[in-house]
DNA sequence: ATCAAATGTGGCAGAATTATGGCAATACAT
DNA sequence: ATGTATTGCCATAATTCTGCCACATTTGAT
């Protein structure tokens, strides 16, 4: 299954032979001109990575904001942008759009075959790594591969629940989550009690490593958090 | 109150360098070699700008990770990162990362210095209109995802009713709210003693801290303002 | 200066929230 | 079948929060 790529360029020429270059790498590609085309093709086709202008037609910055309506549709779809002119590379930095990387017209082909390798070579990588997260927090480390969670290097024995909860607080240390950030995205309910009962059973098993272990804090009304 | 940067550069000269010309603006600056100590920077100072080296010792791509893991500890915090080489303006896939800015370490320090400024001032622009996690005033930062509140960095342990209230001043600092505008939407009624009770108890657990606290200002007949 | 209205202070009781120990139901392995 | 681990929940205790009251003090206007 060749991977797919969308090209959004409103010049034609250019378009004829980028694609071109690309497709010649095994790669299918997709062509489009304008912003509705390119978000219709995105929802559609589910590419694998989008290639964008930043100037489409009379619209100087038209890419960027197609970049942000990709970005609302799909949080993993790699995108690179293709700037004309270098001072583009100025206005890029500054915005925070969630693009991959960015490429200028003047860059030769084969280099830019190559940041596309490159590229789809990266975003595996992210995603095999992701899920092997470990989490280290001072002495805390939350080895999600493992489901394992260690305390000053002693392993802490906690069930899938438990471990889950503390998952959830080591991975945004010190911010506070209610009782149903807690319990994670599944759906079912459980009373407050019952996590009131999981959170005793955390810091007891905790303490029983360590007996000065006070590292959960509870936020009044709200939830709870790993302390800082 | 000054801003505080983190700048992250394991090459000790430069590191230096770059850390006197940034203070000589004003700003205070905390260096860190490695990526656990910048986390854990991070996390305890809060500061208001983050500058990363990407490679770190021998991990050529140290920053990256770095800027991902900050990213996932705070929103709000700009961060701009240091390229040593050029080519790694080729290899740079930080703009996904949530990056704000980049600079290559050939660009010069007044405009090293210039782009910080410049960051800062859309970040600026940004938290006055968006309804951002941090808010920061000179000595008080009120976080709302960790809903804590700082007075010179030392922590103000509010309930939920004060944190909202502090919130709800800070938010529009030198603006006058009224008694139920502080105590927000919650269509509750409550007496205006009430108010003044938790006023008082608010001014007191500040007072605490710093005995010489009297920025919250009462305005005769119409409500509070956080002094200016 | 005087008065009424508004605000500050300390304290208290009820309300709300969380902690703890234990129990029953279930699942799982031996 | 027996033992072990897990989970949800309950009753009770402990803690924290909140609204309000009585009384003192300040403010603004006459």
């Amino acid at each position: 299954m060749p991977k797919q790529i969308i090209l959004v360029e409103d010049e034609p020429i250019l378009c004829e032979n980028y694609a071109k270059a690309i497709k010649e790498q095994g790669y299918d590609v997709i062509t489009c001109s304008n912003k509705q085309e390119a978000l219709t093709t995105v929802n559609k086709q589910l590419p694998d990575l989008a290639i964008l202008d930043i100037g489409l037609g009379d619209d100087a910055e038209a890419g960027f904001d197609l970049c942000r309506e990709i970005r609302s549709l799909s949080n993993s779809l790699p995108i690179i942008f293709l700037t004309a002119r270098d001072s583009d590379f100025d206005t890029i930095s500054g915005l925070r759009l969630g693009a991959d990387d960015y490429l200028s017209k003047d860059t030769s082909m084969p280099h830019i075959l190559a940041r596309i390798a490159a590229l789809f070579r990266r975003v595996q990588a992210l995603q095999t790594t992701i899920d092997s997260e470990q989490i280290k927090y001072e002495q805390l480390l939350v080895d999600s591969q493992r489901f394992q969670v260690k305390w000053n290097d002693e392993e802490v024995d906690l069930s899938l629940t438990e471990f889950w909860m503390v998952h959830s607080l080591a991975k945004r240390v010190g911010h506070v989550k209610n009782r149903e950030q807690l319990m994670g995205d599944s759906n079912i309910y459980v009373d407050d009690g019952t996590i009131t009962s999981h959170i005793k059973r955390i810091r007891k098993k905790f303490k029983e490593i360590d007996s000065s272990f006070d590292h959960i804090e509870t936020v009044y009304g709200i939830g709870y958090r790993w302390k800082t």
